[in-house]
DNA sequence: TACTTTTGCCTAACAGCGTTAGGTAAAGTA
DNA sequence: TACTTTACCTAACGCTGTTAGGCAAAAGTA
């Protein structure tokens, strides 16, 4: 074959436009067709240049997962804006949560249920740091002026975000119950999360 | 290659050795490194010859899952014959569903969170409903004893597995946090779930 | 016994994957 | 002009799941 000429190509970054195609593929078709050739042949390079620009699939995928995780810091955060009280505020972290779980499965499937090998630790993505920061702040208010003061805010950080998974990934596994049902479970398992706070 | 002598084989199953030898494979190396090429030339076969006896590498790996289903319930079933109080059930069944999860990686991986395609429903698994009508008992129980009589015991199911499966795979995504630590969360948990059903 | 069919098992291939070695040709620089 | 750097390519390696087609021995049949 002849080469190609890239007069035709934009000359934007190029690694901006495989991060662009990889996602429009992963979005049409989910991670596992996700192939570093496809990616090629979209951006319209040959294989090898991917490789300038990436050490390797995962770390396209890396990319994907810090995106994610820097989407989901802000939503929370918007989300705690929006309340005062702390529980209305644990309320509000629930609802930002789960529709982040809805609206971007990708991203949500990739941080949480595809384990990234060698990234389990908040080293790895800082903003998951950010994130258990901002929703123990809430549960901590709620724990010292609650009946139960010597409560570990971290455990109970560690329930809350526990039982937001559970559900969601309950869900996908649960394909027949109605996304109603599910927000149901969950708006009462928040519920029994906060009064055994307070 | 001259075709193998195959006196040396033993003459047993050949199907039950290539299942021994994959579970065993996957025990020793994970899910990813399973392979039909490697199966074949652990059982000393050619690779054409798994497929006399499984459809395709799904086959072999849903028949896993159905092993693990059974055990689950089996595990659950002598959990809960423990305890007659239905708050002492629902405790033994966490117990015993975060032992499973813990002494069976592999199994509770395949079942829960590797998304077998196509497989979401009980209809593929019927073990599944076996497990949810076992545990529906105490909770349905608990409920009418309790101050909220007309809690959807369903939901309240549906709660409960979604904790246990947050906390157990929320555990693996924190690599840090200790053992002790996380059982702590789930009894936490766990407590949470019954004083509110009470 | 002679012939046919079935069984058991094989080699070799197809199409796909991630990854890399090595080469060409154009562009920039001394 | 000569040299180096840049941009990009082809072709391969070794792995994956899956299948087509063939050979030889065993089994069934006339």
């Amino acid at each position: 074959m002849s080469p190609v000429k890239h007069s035709i190509r934009e000359k934007g970054d190029i690694r901006a436009r495989i991060l662009a195609t990889a996602w429009q593929m992963v979005k049409e078709e989910g991670w596992p067709s996700l192939s570093i050739r496809r990616i090629a042949e979209a951006v319209d390079y040959s294989v090898p240049v991917i490789y300038d620009h990436f050490e390797n699939k995962e770390a396209i995928v890396l990319e994907f997962a810090r995106q994610g995780f820097q989407l989901l810091s802000k939503n929370i955060q918007k989300a705690m804006e929006k309340a005062t009280e702390p529980a209305e505020q644990i309320r509000a972290i629930a609802d930002a949560y789960w529709k982040f779980a809805s609206k971007h499965k990708e991203y949500y499937q990739l941080m949480f249920s595809m384990g990234m090998p060698g990234c389990e630790l908040e080293k790895c993505f800082p903003e998951r740091a950010d994130f258990r920061v901002m929703v123990m702040k809430p549960i901590t208010a709620l724990i010292e002026k609650g009946e139960h003061p010597n409560d570990n805010p971290f455990l109970k950080y560690f329930t809350f975000w526990s039982t937001l998974h559970g559900l969601i990934s309950i869900r996908s596994l649960n394909g027949v119950v109605s996304e109603e049902v599910n927000k149901m479970v969950m708006d009462d398992a928040v519920n029994g999360f906060i009064k055994n706070l307070g």
